[in-house]
RNA sequence: UCCGGAGUAGCUCAACGGUAGAGCGGGUGACUGUUAAUCACUAGGUUGGGAGUUCAAAUCUCUCCUCCGGAGCCA
């Protein structure tokens, strides 16, 4: 067993992030100069190698002549590889240092338009392929990363088949929203706003599946919450119904929070992150109808008539009530999509869900249960003036074996604001495509 | 699309009718334990574009452009 870890730990390659299991040996290091700091005859590098951010110390006694003079070569960013040996060292941030013996320029950076000081976020997103080097957006990513491995993973450990659907779309999804238009070959084509209604093609198919990919927006919004490319995972259940699929979206989205608490503590520290919020989230999540969220906003004097949607001021009024996301159930079906199930019980509500994340992030999650009856389905579309023609392949999803399903779409650039803590969530996303910008 | 805010040095900002300034970054030099290192010296500007008012405009007026925040729409 002691040979097994040995052979482990050499096999192991080095990098920052790892430093604690290499102390007092020499080693190599390859990355970038986050900062310099020079002095007469000692001078620092902060070196980062995309793990973490490395203090090496540079003598005239420990290094030779020509790794000590790169201290008047070396501008910031600049790439560097260093031999030396680790220590602990509590005088350096992060808790360990490298005393260099030796060093080897690579290439030399031009003045770095990042500098030391603050910058406007305009800028900062200008310069956005050089920002992701950044603590900040070096935390923000690798938390979206094990956000998206969650996802994976909850899915796949729960026999959900993957099942991609497509980008360009010949029609939208619902109606309403604004896509992109491209020429394909001479026809219209949509890229997609959403990939449910071939997500339900996949649950008659493979029972349980999932699709998880870029979703586009054409809306003109400018606000903290939209990306006009952002992406979405929707699951889609067959045999589920509006309560199952709450189920479902509760276990999900708890998995998630607790993957993030337990594997990105260190990045949520370097975000400022309050993580007694996360922690605070617990199952159940509370579940409440929208008549009932309609009184919980008239009651704190809003004014609400029953119909109506909420908008974002009303949602984080809802979910500051709960530590936890609130789900709120049984919207009016006018404000809902053609394509979700009426409540049995009242024609005017539709079974749908939305999730609303804790500290006013809003909407989450939206879902429902789908309209399995063929005559109501083909009576909805024609009510939003489209045709049967329109959507024929989805129809034959009903005439062919028709059957209860559910799902819903969870916005990862959303969840990865909330579990950050975020101000805007143009941060979440290694390059953002807002109304304002497609560059870089 | 509507409402509000802002464009001055590479960056972050000040000057708000009377000769355009600071900090950081850059350059040169000093320093053996720095922590956004410090200290000294130094270079750097058609004040977003255009038009107008005035003896005089970064400053006042109009217009256009760009960006930011919010509303609507939504993940």
């Amino acid at each position: 067993m002691v040979v097994m870890e040995k052979q482990g730990k050499d096999m192991q390659e080095y990098f920052i992030q790892n430093s604690k299991e290499f102390v007092g040996e020499t080693v190599t290091l390859k990355g970038w100069a986050y900062n310099v700091r020079k002095g007469g005859k000692i001078w620092f590098l902060l070196l980062r190698d995309g793990t973490g951010i490395m203090q090496c110390v540079v003598t005239k006694f420990d290094a030779d002549e020509a790794s000590f003079d790169i201290k008047t070569l070396i501008t910031q960013e600049s790439s560097v590889i260093v031999t030396g040996e680790v220590k602990e060292e509590p005088r350096s941030p992060g808790g360990y240092e490298m005393l260099v013996h030796s060093m080897d320029l690579v290439s030399v950076a031009d003045e770095y338009p990042i500098s030391k000081k603050e910058h406007g976020t305009d800028y900062l997103m200008d310069n956005r392929h050089l920002w992701l080097r950044s603590k900040r957006q070096h935390a923000i990513i690798r938390i979206r990363h094990t956000i998206v491995k969650a996802i994976r993973d909850y899915f796949d450990d729960r026999n959900f088949t993957l099942v991609d659907t497509p980008i360009f779309q010949k029609a939208a999804t619902e109606g309403t929203a604004t896509l992109f238009e491209t020429d394909y070959f001479g026809e219209k084509a949509f890229l997609t706003q959403s990939g449910q209604l071939y997500g339900e093609a996949g649950a008659a198919a493979f029972g349980k599946i999932y699709c998880f990919g870029p979703t586009f927006r054409a809306e003109k919004s400018k606000t903290r919450r939209h990306l006009t490319e952002f992406w979405m995972v929707e699951p889609e259940m067959a045999y589920y119904d509006l309560d199952m699929n709450m189920d479902v979206a509760e276990d999900f989205v708890f998995y998630i929070v607790s993957q993030v608490l337990e594997h990105r503590k260190p990045e949520l520290e370097t975000l400022e992150r309050d993580i007694s919020k996360l922690e605070a989230i617990q199952k159940p999540f509370p579940r409440i109808s929208y008549t009932d969220a309609v009184k919980i906003l008239n009651d704190k004097g809003v004014e609400f008539k029953w119909g109506d949607d909420f908008g974002g001021g009303d949602e984080t009024i809802i979910s500051s009530q709960f530590d936890s996301p609130v789900m709120v159930h049984r919207y009016p079906s006018a404000i809902k999509a053609f394509y979700m199930k009426r409540d049995p019980e009242n024609d005017k509500q539709a079974m749908a869900l939305d999730m609303l994340a804790p500290e006013g992030y809003g909407e989450i999650i939206g879902g429902s249960q789908r309209e399995d009856d063929i005559e109501a389905l083909v009576g909805r579309i024609k009510e939003d003036g489209a045709t049967e023609e329109d959507y024929s392949w989805y129809l034959d999803l009903r005439r062919y074996g028709s059957f209860p399903h559910s799902g819903f779409g969870l916005g990862v650039e959303r969840v990865v604001a909330w579990l950050c803590g975020l101000q805007h969530i143009r941060e979440t996303i290694p390059f953002p495509r807002t109304i304002s910008r497609l560059n870089p």
